[in-house]
DNA sequence: GAATAGGATTATG
DNA sequence: CATAATCCTATTC
């Protein structure tokens, strides 16, 4: 069926990439993004970013070709970019896969992550339902409960596994978009990358590419969007109610590449996510040094609760 | 009208 | 068995 080479985005032309495809058998693969030891302090995004006083400025940089109508066209452009990561501008996610991370993970998260057992290894973020109303108004839904989600305590570092089984969940997917600078600001692109807010700006792109990954032609966002709501319920998002388009990681990798936006803009717009509660956090200029930066694997096993 | 929520059913690994 | 894919109804923006 899949091939690796052409397993995600057969659109990309003929340059054989399998980066994508080039995931452990993991559920769970977390591209560990070790920048500086600053940076590591950083991990903790959820908390605070006080050190993010500008000093650094972001080097992801790209032109905010903010179009967003000729989905095709970008969609061919994103999908290169996600085949081919060997571009010289961008971080080149193949060398995620490959790197065969000396550097298995960071200490503090192998810790955080075995001491927890019953929650997420990753930082919570724990937004309070914006309002009670906003589910009130919907039609008498029941309260939904997570569970404990997928990714528990095991980290298994995979150094060399860029299987073809691979099959990213969606979320993962999401965040390894996030992660694309080609992709991030214009198909999906964090709207608060503290709170793990994210926006689907281009849906339908965001749905084609889930669709090629996953070798579903006729995946739309109605589809994806399904399986999102999935995850409300695990508790791996949440729905910023009242955007559209707008969802919320609850749990995030401590370092991801955060890219905020080029142009040196900290968040364009980030609509905190009306809930009122934030502290306007503002400063997160994505420090993501693009030099020497070491990127680790870190693959989870998302062993369920046995319930 | 697209987005959203979520039930039901089926598919797939 | 878990994660969706598909499909659907209903509601909201």
């Amino acid at each position: 069926m899949l091939q690796q080479s052409e397993l995600i985005f057969d659109f990309a032309s003929d340059h054989n990439m399998s980066q994508l495809g080039s995931y452990s058998e993991y559920p769970a693969v977390i591209v560990e993004h070790v920048p500086h030891p600053h940076l590591l302090s950083y991990a903790g995004l959820a908390c605070e970013q006080s050190h993010a006083d500008g000093d650094h400025q972001q080097l992801l940089k790209m032109e905010p070709c903010e179009s967003g109508e000729e989905e095709i066209m970008e969609t061919l452009v994103a999908a290169e970019s996600l085949l081919n990561m060997d571009c010289p501008d961008s971080l080149s996610l193949e060398q995620h896969y490959i790197t065969p991370l000396s550097q298995t993970f960071l200490p503090s998260l192998a810790e955080g992550v075995v001491g927890a057992v019953d929650q997420p290894q990753w930082p919570t973020f724990h937004t309070k339902k914006p309002a009670a109303q906003l589910q009130s108004k919907k039609r008498g839904r029941k309260p939904r409960h997570r569970r404990a989600e997928s990714p528990t305590p095991d980290i298994i570092v995979k150094k060399d596994k860029y299987n073809k089984g691979n099959t990213l969940y969606l979320w993962q997917f999401l965040m390894e978009l996030l992660q694309d600078r080609k992709v991030c600001p214009r198909y999906i692109k964090w709207t608060n990358p503290h709170k793990g807010i994210f926006k689907l700006v281009n849906s339908k792109a965001v749905a084609r590419l889930w669709g090629k990954h996953k070798n579903k032609p006729d995946m739309n966002y109605e589809t994806m969007g399904r399986a999102l709501r999935y995850y409300y319920q695990r508790g791996i998002l949440n729905k910023v109610e009242g955007q559209r388009l707008v969802y919320q990681f609850t749990t995030l990798p401590k370092d991801m590449i955060y890219i905020t936006d080029g142009d040196g803009t900290k968040e364009e717009e980030d609509y905190d996510d009306n809930s009122g509660n934030d502290e306007g956090v503002s400063d997160d200029s994505d420090d993501s040094t693009q030099k020497d930066v070491q990127y680790v694997i870190l693959t989870f096993r998302t062993e369920h609760q046995t319930k």
